[in-house]
DNA sequence: CTTATATTTCAGAATATTCTGAAATTACAG
DNA sequence: CTGTAATTTCAGAATATTCTGAAATATAAG
């Protein structure tokens, strides 16, 4: 992997800056593609010659990516450096970075307004129209996430057949428009 | 507005907090948030002083709030001053803006996907590997870009109907793993 | 234990992003 | 046309983030 073809380039300069309009650091996202698109695991010095970035920004990135669930470590006898592979998975793929974000900027969120919902019980109906306001997000985070837990539960082909499903489930919703 | 309460402090801040972590500058996300609680539009003036932001600040975020299709102007007469408001409805909110996320990264991720499998067919199959790989990706997308399209053309009430109906095809999904 | 190899940590450099304030532009009332 | 209010632009300041390189730590072979 350490000769990169100008379609292995063109793939992980994209990946990083898209990488970089979801909050996720450069080099974490291109070390991720490059991990995606390598037929073997590679070792962090491989990743860093290959990319032209430092040793530790690898160590720190590829912890970033443990942390999220992409990211496995690999050992192979007679080799004492790590290696490390991702999930070949698109859907799964998907489905670990959803988890990750549901986890850290999801529930936050509906803590906080469960906190803020708290607070504004005491205080008299003055805030009628903020309470509303907060109403209407946790029921939308309540539904999101009733409806994403349950998927979630689907194996990665059952999912694939839900999405497929959809259209079907569409149809019958578009016809019904003429009642509602 | 002018004088917000520490509910109101506590969800503006969360919110800008939770924006930079989605690649949204913090003031943006703090005039969504800021105008998402107001009963009232507001006009530049006073969101400035009401988050302790320049007056330059506001008026480039709003640009971008726009340019999301978030935020609109509102006329009044004998006021010169534009005013602005967000939509109430959280599920048409989120809609907006995943009508701006795709278009701004995932339909140039397809695109790029495809340049690169229009070079690759050229080359010889040296490239198997990645040619599998990047396969995988655009059935990702192209299936998920299907799904949402479908999706993304129901009304709201719709909308909310099918996320409800969700669980009952999960069931139905779940029963029939056990042949698949 | 010693040595060689591998990994991690972290202070500060490099870079990127956001924000401000002043100046320029626009819009319009008189 | 003139003057005033409103908005926008943009260079550079402030801030935040990412990245590097050197030092510290860990791991294991001999």
């Amino acid at each position: 992997m350490l000769e990169l073809t100008s379609i292995h380039k063109k793939f992980i300069l994209h990946w990083g800056e898209m990488g970089t309009r979801w909050g996720i650091s450069r080099s974490v996202a291109q070390i991720h593609a490059l991990l995606y698109i390598s037929p073997e695991p590679l070792n962090a010095e491989e990743i860093a010659t290959t990319l032209s970035v430092a040793r530790s920004n690898v160590s720190t990135s590829i912890k970033e990516l443990q942390s999220w669930g992409l990211v496995k470590t690999i050992h192979v006898i007679g080799d004492r450096k790590d290696r490390f592979e991702t999930m070949e998975d698109v859907w799964e793929m998907f489905r670990v970075v959803m988890d990750g974000r549901k986890r850290r900027e999801v529930d936050p969120t509906v803590a906080m307004l469960e906190e803020c919902m708290g607070e504004i019980g005491k205080s008299r109906d003055g805030d009628r129209y903020t309470r509303e306001r907060l109403e209407a997000l946790q029921e939308f985070f309540g539904t999101a996430t009733d409806w994403y837990e349950q998927t979630r539960g689907l194996s990665v082909s059952s999912f694939r057949k839900f999405a497929g499903m959809a259209g079907w489930v569409m149809k019958s919703l578009k016809f019904d428009k003429k009642k509602v």
